[in-house]
RNA sequence: CGGGGUGUGGCGCAGCUUGGUAGCGCACUCGCUUUGGGAGCGAGGGGCCGUGGGUUCAAAUCCCGCCACCCCGACCA
């Protein structure tokens, strides 16, 4: 460690907030050199390489060929595939010396595509699966927490080609497999959920999701199956119809100054509206109104209704209407549609109006609600799904709340959600014919027809996962890396004077002779305590301190994790040492 | 893009209210002592105080503009 280009701090930087941050700053393994972007110090690369390595490893075992792109790209290629255009902001863009359009690239999808397309002719060439370690830039609006989202990043992204849909379902199940391998062998803790496909398009999609409180996705999970899902993927159970002429008729009410839910509610229990003095929020039926515009078409108006307890989740809201953009309607869109009573809107009217109505799945046919009248000051009860008014259809809009019923198991097992933050380490996705479409990928038949590919779509956060590691794998202390991808499996720390110093040399000599990864604390003039701490900041998963028993013939051994400590005599080291690591090796 | 905050040696901060030419801790260099849990003493090196303008005899400090970065939200294959 003497001559380690490695200088740890003792306080953490201003600007970190998570955990991974903090601790890969202080511990020497990164250091910020650009809004989202970060240099790698030798002890991270050292753990950056190793989670590389995990990834070819995986990738090579379901048979996939590694191909590396520039990262800087020509205009052509996302401008046939639209994602010129469907980038926006978020791409990276440039021009050379003549003026043309370069962009560096987020994803390589064209790139992929247009090389198999450029190689390939014949059915007998299929499947392949290529992949690359890459740099991607994304012009993120906001980077944050180091290198968990930054503009600059490395990924591992491979892409299946296929002649048939079940061909792409085992390309997909082969990465699945992949994917579980390589992130159980990282020590992740994590879980799969099904997505929602995003901007890619495409149908079938899952996420691999490291849960930590530092993640920026929500999940839910079920307390009694294994139903796992993105916030944004949850399918609200409907409960079964009613009898829509089981309720009195609609009828109006003056219900001046109730702008709001609450005291919409407090009224109609003051008021006794339709008999009742028991109402809640969620009896009350909610209208939102948006603006929905069609990529490059014109923008509509679309009422939601949801139930008054629930807020509406624009995350959900516009997942369910990609890829149209969604805006809430303002001041000025309420005054240039005078039909619409903001605060009192109910959807009696929407029909005749030619407005859409979309509802929430619990507003099924024979619900009954308090909702808007359509005039300022006057809300409706006995407003009878089926009966007063007739949705279009449902839709995702609303908050999904912990406790909800499990859209698996719930009706018949009781099971309820519980939501969880996480960090999306990999994605993997059926792409479908969407780019093969763009770019007339065919392969000739064998009855001299072309064949459509289809293609899948598979990314893995290398970079992203050093974080995503250090979150679940830390305390106090520091970091406490998993074997696998630790910097060094054994730090020795001499802890004495120069025959202590010796030893210890002379110790790690021996280990690294035996094939293990080691980290001497060599540095003079550090004392004792120092080196303990940095030790344990560093993070290695077996620390040897050789110290005050070398006279004995002994050294202590320390395991990172739970701090379980042991004299092993030094001729021993080695033994054990090499059959523990090759242990928790082989074990992962 | 909306809200909040911060810019002072490598890092963490004080100084700003009440202008007088920059300080503390850590880190770094040298010497001596010290060495099983962030050592002691002594001597040092290092700062266009984010930036442009203004006020003033004098600006880190007051005024105006700009920029950057961080945090929350929006956005995010």
């Amino acid at each position: 460690m003497s001559t380690l280009f490695l200088r740890t701090l003792r306080e953490n930087p201003a600007e970190a907030e998570v955990a991974s941050h903090k601790l890969l700053v202080r511990a020497g393994f990164i250091r910020r050199a650009a809004p989202g972007g970060y240099t790698w110090l030798p002890l991270g690369k050292r753990v950056l390489d190793k989670i590389a390595m995990i990834v070819h490893e995986e990738m090579a075992a379901i048979g996939a060929q590694e191909v590396h792109f520039p990262a800087l790209l020509p205009r052509e290629a996302y401008e046939e595939s639209g994602r010129w255009v469907a980038y926006g902001n978020d791409i990276f863009r440039l021009k050379d010396r003549r003026g043309t359009d370069y962009l560096l690239a987020p994803t390589h999808e064209e790139m992929f595509t247009l090389l198999v397309k450029d190689l390939y002719a014949s059915y007998k060439d299929y499947p392949v699966i290529l992949y690359q370690v890459q740099i991607k830039y994304r012009d993120e609006a906001r980077p944050r927490a180091g290198l968990l989202r930054g503009r600059e990043f490395v990924m591992k992204d491979s892409y299946s080609f296929d002649l048939s849909d079940d061909g792409l379902a085992q390309s997909y199940a082969r990465h699945r497999q992949a994917y579980i391998r390589m992130f159980d062998r990282l020590g992740m803790e994590y879980t799969i959920v099904s997505a929602m496909s995003g901007a890619m398009g495409g149908s079938g999609s899952e996420e691999f999701l490291a849960a930590t409180p530092a993640g920026e996705d929500t999940f839910v999970g079920c307390t009694s199956c294994d139903y796992a899902a993105n916030t944004e993927a949850v399918v609200t159970p409907a409960p079964r119809a009613g009898d829509s002429r089981a309720w009195p008729a609609m009828s109006v009410h003056d219900t001046p100054d109730t702008p709001t839910i609450e005291s919409l509610v407090d009224l109609a229990n003051a008021e006794k509206l339709g008999g009742r003095a028991d109402w809640t929020a969620a009896d009350t039926l909610k209208n939102v109104v948006l603006k929905v515009t069609p990529p490059g078409g014109k923008a509509e108006v679309l009422v939601v209704g949801v139930p008054g307890d629930r807020e509406v989740d624009m995350k959900r809201l516009e997942a369910s209407l990609y890829p149209s953009a969604v805006a809430l309607f303002e001041a000025t869109d309420f005054a240039a549609n005078p039909a619409l009573v903001r605060g009192y809107i109910g959807p009696q009217i929407l029909a005749k109006k030619k407005i859409r109505y979309l509802v929430d799945p619990r507003v099924v046919k024979g619900t009954s609600w308090l909702t808007g009248a359509n005039e300022a000051g006057k809300h409706a009860v006995n407003v009878v799904a089926g009966r007063d008014f007739r949705p279009a259809g449902t839709i995702e809009a609303a908050e999904v709340r912990p406790g909800d019923p499990c859209p698996r198991c719930g009706a018949t097992k009781g099971g309820a959600l519980t939501m969880r933050r996480g960090i999306e380490i990999g994605h993997i996705f059926m792409l479908g014919r969407r780019f093969a479409d763009a770019f007339g990928l065919d392969a000739l038949g064998p009855d001299g027809k072309p064949i459509r590919i289809t293609m899948g779509s598979y990314g893995v956060g290398v970079s992203r996962l050093v974080a995503a590691i250090a979150e679940q794998h830390h305390d106090e202390k520091g970091l406490v890396w998993p074997a696998a991808v630790a910097p060094a499996h054994v730090h020795v720390v001499a802890a004495g004077k120069d025959e202590q110093v010796a030893a210890a040399a002379a110790l790690g000599a021996e280990l690294a002779g035996a094939g293990l990864d080691v980290l001497v604390d060599d540095r003079a003039g550090v004392s004792v305590g120092v080196r303990l701490t940095d030790a344990e900041l560093i993070g290695a998963p077996w620390i040897v301190v050789v110290g005050r028993r070398l006279g004995d013939g002994f050294v202590e051994v320390r395991r990172r994790d739970d701090g379980g400590t042991r004299d092993v005599a030094l001729g021993d080291v080695v033994r054990i040492l090499s059959s523990e690591i090759g242990a928790s090796l082989g074990k992962l």
